[in-house]
DNA sequence: TAGATGACTCACA
DNA sequence: ATGTGAGCCATCT
């Protein structure tokens, strides 16, 4: 698993989804790679670039460490697409997308 | 090159 | 519901 396809995995994600570490470690074939997602994410070098607001715990929580702003600017990032937040979480039912590439 | 770290996730008590 | 322990992979020291 490279980061390159993590980057472009994000870029994949249709505009009011989301996806989750683990969702996108295991469509990138690496199934258990959660955590290195979150060091690709944490080193990102463009969140502007990069739709890192996208990716959620696999409980649909926000990450309390966004590189760029914290848990509040990427709620508003996500809400920008219609996604709504309900306690600090998202509805994985509704929103998450795991249709990309799946090797 | 080896050891430690972390935006994770799952299982168990 | 909360706390602990183990497995996973990329990057940093």
């Amino acid at each position: 698993m490279k980061k390159e396809d993590v980057y472009l995995y994000l870029q994949k994600i249709p505009r009011g989804k989301v996806a989750t570490y683990g969702s996108i470690a295991a469509a990138l074939g690496s199934p258990g790679a959660a955590r290195a997602v979150g060091q690709i994410l944490h080193r990102n070098p463009d969140g502007d670039l990069y739709p890192c607001y996208k990716v959620v715990s696999a409980d649909g929580r926000l990450s309390e460490a966004y590189a760029f702003g914290g848990m509040d600017a990427q709620r508003r990032r996500l809400e920008a697409e219609g996604i709504k937040i309900s306690g600090g979480r998202v509805d994985l039912k509704r929103y998450l997308y795991t249709d990309a590439k799946e090797e």
